[in-house]
RNA sequence: UCCCCGGUAGCUCAGCAGGUAGAGCGGGUGGCUGUUAACCACUUGGUCGGCGGUUCGAGUCCGUCCCGGGGAGCCA
């Protein structure tokens, strides 16, 4: 007899088929049994008709709880009351483990007590449609670098000093070496790569100590960074745009199901095609001031500022050229206007925020030992990547997207929590 | 770190002006031959976050600490 998955069910009508899996839901109606049953791969009701059964197989049900794990055999057969279309006509019930009482029930949770059972609560329905989505962006952004001749490059988790601010860095002690630091990007590791192999990307884990709590900060949380060789601000406009508009594509593609049990508006996402429109941080000021909001020149955007200059557009929307004061150290100034940098942040649509954060970085050696001076970085564990400038500098640009904030705006997720598998966030490290 | 809100049954919550601790769901038992978060009946279930204070009397008022949620700053 052929396990079968339930998403392939189709290809199994009139057939014996044994299904494994978990107990989803139990009805009983008397002498007429309900049990739904998922193995990973979808639902599907199985139906126990007693005398049509052995009396043993029968009987089980009743010892039966939510969650138990079990063999189930039975025929396949096209059923329009049954949800999904198909349904088993149940000839054996095997069961494996008797779950305990399951503490997760389709009614009303608190997030607290969700977070708590995460372990669990991944088995539910909307939070396997995350899992599935989350699988395809990845994925997608893979084959989007593979297929434009992107290597990858593992950069380490742990490392000897800070790529950006000092304040946000996971301290451990590094055997008889003193202290190292778990990365928070592989960004400057990168850039080394791109001087060896062109174009390159990493995807990984980055940690960042920050004490934030909002619904777009995690304390571990997954990036792809993208680093190019003699590639300028607008070059990797151009690849962020690609990138991001290539895994919408690919999820609404393949994924249509998953949107539709997360209760996704489709119409928003369909939306995104390029080109993205771009504006200026300077337009960008202007056009929040015509609107009333009085921040000025020179600050960086809170949240409210980037969901008002997003919500003027049906797509991401690319904002380039911030002052140099409120951007990292490695980022090259534009030659017309020096205070401002080469750099740019995608900010997504309907609210999300900030997706990608990119730049064209420093190529000449005595501009990049200036910024460290101004920064109050130390030289000495940077002298490697200073090394970058000494041997063949070249113009380079790149930058990181966010996975889980991502995954979050294509889910219309509320919170980067439902995002990955196992949320850090500042006050929570179980389970 | 700061500002708001909250903590009562396994879960989600109600508990009025300080006066005997409640509901729905879940669990258990029984019933029902097509259920869809089934339904019906019965039933089980509590250190009211901790400590201290006010009071004849505190889930309720005050103080403090802990935990959680939402937001801010910073960032992806």
């Amino acid at each position: 007899m052929p396990v079968a998955d339930i998403a392939r069910l189709a290809d199994h009508v009139g057939q014996l088929v044994a299904i494994k899996g978990w107990v989803h839901h139990l009805r009983s109606s008397g002498k007429v049994r309900f049990m739904v049953v998922r193995d990973g791969t979808g639902l599907v009701q199985g139906v126990l008709v007693k005398g049509q059964l052995p009396e043993a197989d029968f009987a089980a049900f009743d010892r039966l709880t939510i969650e138990s794990s079990l063999t189930l055999k039975g025929k396949v057969r096209a059923e329009a009351r049954a949800p999904g279309g198909y349904e088993l006509e149940v000839t054996r019930v095997e069961p494996l483990n008797l779950a305990q009482d399951y503490p997760i029930s389709p009614k009303e949770h608190g997030v607290a007590f969700l977070m708590d059972h995460r372990h669990l609560w991944l088995r539910s329905p909307r939070q396997q449609a995350i899992l599935r989505v989350r699988d395809e962006v990845c994925r997608a952004c893979r084959d989007f670098f593979h297929d434009r001749g992107f290597i990858l490059v593992d950069t380490p988790i742990l490392t000897p000093t800070a790529c950006e601010g000092t304040t946000s860095l996971f301290e451990t002690d590094y055997l008889d070496r003193g202290k190292a630091y778990l990365s928070q990007s592989g960004q400057l590791y990168l850039e080394a790569a791109a001087m060896a192999l062109g174009r390159v990307y990493c995807f990984g884990p980055t940690f960042r100590a920050e004490k934030s709590k909002t619904r777009r900060h995690l304390t571990e949380f997954w990036m792809v960074e993208a680093e190019a060789a003699f590639y300028t601000l607008e070059d990797v406009m151009e690849l962020a745009e690609g990138l991001v508009s290539y895994v919408v594509s690919q999820v609404l593609a393949r994924h249509r199901r998953e949107l539709e049990t997360l209760e996704r508006d489709l119409a928003p996402l369909e939306a995104v095609v390029p080109p993205f429109p771009r504006i200026s941080y300077g337009e960008a000021i202007a056009r929040l001031q015509e609107m009333g909001n009085d921040m000025a020149w020179g600050e960086d955007f809170g949240g409210d500022e980037e969901t008002v200059i997003s919500q003027a557009f049906d797509r991401p929307v690319m904002v380039h050229r911030y002052p140099r004061s409120c951007k990292a150290f490695y980022m090259e100034a534009d030659p017309e206007a020096p205070e401002l940098a080469l750099c740019v942040d995608m900010l997504a649509p309907e609210g999300y925020g900030e997706i990608i954060g990119g730049s064209q970085r420093v190529a000449d050696l005595e501009t990049l030992l200036a910024r460290l001076e101004e920064h109050h970085l130390p030289r000495e564990p940077l002298e490697w990547y200073l090394d970058l400038r000494r041997f063949g500098s070249v113009p380079h640009s790149g930058f990181g997207l966010g996975i889980e904030r991502l995954v979050a705006w294509l889910c219309g997720l509320k919170h980067v929590r439902e995002a990955i598998p196992f949320p850090r966030l500042l006050d929570r490290l179980y389970p």
